[in-house]
DNA sequence: CTAGTGATGTCTGTGACTGACGTCAGTCAC
DNA sequence: GTGACTGACGTCAGTCACAGACATCACTAG
């Protein structure tokens, strides 16, 4: 401890910024390490020369640090939304949505997703968490939708459909060995959708 | 707590069989009264006569205690993909499953889901705890169509559609006043998915 | 020069959860 | 019938996530 209050008198400048990052950065490499459970709060704040108290400033909760930033994913959503035209019917602007979160995940940021969402499907809390935030997603992109005079019901269900979509493409292009971008993933798993609620006798 | 305490000691048995289900009473009646987070594990298990040892003997959680019997819902779902006839497609499979599921919530059932679903809505970590199930629930529906020869992405999807079907039929059917019951608004709020995919241009 | 301001540290407490171990009534083999 | 066994519970002690209250101190506006 005392080396890293050596570290923080070395800078001209009293608080770094970036704080969460640091933490966030520091998590992630002991999550993957040690494993969720076993890494403290405690200790990742040490790691990087702060205290327990100071890293629950920054984050509610223990979770919550791998979650940091997510706040852009949903901007881009919206942002796609905003790019359909005015008389899209929902499932259009919900496939543009997608065309424009996809462009946020370039190749270069395959592996180190790789890496976050090995920790995360290693423990069951943080899958709690992922799910929950994507639930909210959804939410907020309902909610647009609405606000583009989407049906309510029908505004749920492009919504819900379209984070469903993102969420399987993801998961598939994280996958060992698969080349295909993330659009490309994202645009069959949408028409493999339309395939499947189609197809009733 | 010596009443319940006298109350044990009236009893012929050592341990009164159901201890899960009369926690889960005291937790929701508890959890109502005061709220989940003002409301500890002792206390709910004090209400029983029994400690907070026993009750995470039971329990993995303090939140579990509400989705207790959850079993009954997956058993539901996978009842009504075993009734479908063998060659129908992935969503006419999923539309037999939530037959199959709402009619194990007949309209006397209603009132007490209500209860308890606006304990769960009052709190964040209950909402995620319950996506969570439902999560897992969609996962082992798609498992059920792959056994089914369905294909590994066509059933994913099936099975997430309908879980969200459900969700959002249960949280209509739950509503201030709705009348109709939750089958009738399953198969609607199914309807409207398939029109929903259907609309692109 | 002085009164904020904001990010941090310190101290202390509560409550969720866990492991180890003891208790005791009912059961079952012998 | 008795003794080993089991299952559900209690007791005790510990860890750790998280939160409130207050102090500190570099920096900044006036």
């Amino acid at each position: 401890m005392s080396a890293a209050v050596i570290t923080r008198l070395d800078r001209m400048t009293r608080w770094e910024p970036g704080t969460a990052e640091r933490l966030q950065e520091a998590a992630l490499e002991l999550f993957a390490t040690r494993g969720f459970e076993q890494t403290t709060a405690t200790e990742i704040a040490q790691s990087v020369g702060l205290t327990e108290r100071t890293f629950f400033r920054h984050f509610s909760d223990k979770r919550e640090v791998l979650f940091h930033g997510q706040h852009l994913l949903v901007q881009a959503f919206l942002a796609g939304v905003e790019a359909a035209p005015p008389d899209a019917p929902p499932i259009e602007i919900v496939a543009a949505a997608l065309r424009s979160v996809t462009s946020f995940f370039p190749d270069e940021r395959r592996q180190r997703s790789r890496s976050r969402q090995s920790v995360i499907d290693q423990n069951p809390a943080l899958q709690e968490r992922e799910r929950h935030k994507l639930a909210s997603l959804a939410t907020t992109l309902a909610d647009a939708l609405r606000a583009r005079g989407v049906d309510e019901l029908a505004a749920t269900l492009a919504a819900e459909s379209g984070v469903t979509v993102f969420r399987i493409a993801f998961a598939q292009w994280l996958r060992e060995g698969e080349r295909r971008s993330l659009a490309d993933l994202a645009a069959e798993v949408l028409r493999e959708l339309l395939s499947v609620t189609r197809d009733r006798t």
